[in-house]
DNA sequence: GAGAACATGTAAAGCGTTACATGATTAA
DNA sequence: TTAATCATGTAACGCTTTACATGTTCTC
């Protein structure tokens, strides 16, 4: 259950609305934890009920932002720095690979090419994203210090998958 | 739904029974697209009863072997070809060292260190499988031509995140 | 005879996606 | 005044996990 700990984090560095929310997760965090608006919406519910937020204003049309509790704060940190995150790697993607046996040889190295044009498109997304992000707007906050990182592994692992991705296709035989 | 494609990829390599797939789904799948017993089951009575896959052979304690029809390989093939896989890249390592202002920046290295040390230690274990596993008793199957190159991406993912969190820790003042 | 491995499922609960539903406020 | 944006949710459905449940066959 992340979700939950997403959101404590991100009322942390400041207080946001299900809204302000959402328009966070669509933006940056969509890459490593996507969620929609139902889900934001009911976690907030549970977690107002669980004692872990709370509202701290109030606003038109029915705005509330929430903000963290002590007790918010604390089961943040015991996720982050006690409980082992368990990567559950599926891939699609690779999945495909896997049989791609099924289809004649031609077409699985079109396959791989495919990922390796797939790739490069979406690293001209993540330089541009890079670009246009103002971390300045942002200040000297922990958002902009440890987002550099994450941003920094999907780079890193675009690389890895179009040099992969070359690879793979050359392996397969004519 | 991935799960149904995997399942009939499998048994086009050869027939099989709701425990044979198991098996295979926690030894070499598992890291790719992971599946339990109450899943691949299910999975196989609804491909039964929609005509992708069909009884080939019964036998003791009510085993059931299956291999694919005419009518699965050619929405395997199709899967594979024409259908454009969506990466949903949810990873909740990423998701913590995003949140990594919660907690004061010695814990956020010594998190980044401990990533560091999990993926030595999977890199190790995947070398091991690299070497244990019998390519040759599989004879030249598209399972071995294809699982190396699957197997290929795990290894070159672990090194670029070996490689990334030392970056990141550097990263992190003290 | 006992234990391991083989073999198949059901049930319940939680997580995630998509579609539906409603209304208020602001800016052009 | 009209369109965009703000703002919150409910309902239904499908996928995934975990726990429960049962019985057979083989090997030592």
């Amino acid at each position: 259950m992340s979700l939950r700990h997403a959101l404590i984090g991100l009322l942390r560095e400041r207080p946001a609305s299900g809204y302000d929310l959402m328009q966070i997760f669509e933006k940056s965090l969509h890459q490593v934890w996507p969620a929609t608006k139902s889900q934001v919406y009911a976690e907030l519910a549970k977690l107002a009920e669980a004692g872990l937020i709370a509202v701290t204003a109030e606003g038109p049309r029915g705005r509330r932002e929430y903000a963290p509790t002590e007790a918010g704060l604390a089961e943040l940190r015991h996720w982050l720095v006690e409980v082992t995150p368990e990567e559950h790697q599926r891939s699609e993607t690779l999945l495909r690979v896997f049989l791609l046996g099924a289809v004649d040889r031609a077409q699985a190295k079109e396959f791989m090419l495919a990922v390796r044009e797939r790739t490069l498109a979406d690293l001209a997304r993540l330089d541009a994203l890079t670009a246009s992000i103002d971390w300045d707007g942002h200040g000297d906050t922990d958002l902009a210090r440890y987002g550099v990182i994450v941003m920094e592994w999907g780079r890193r692992m675009m690389e890895m998958t179009r040099e992969w991705s070359e690879w793979g296709a050359a392996r397969i035989p004519d």
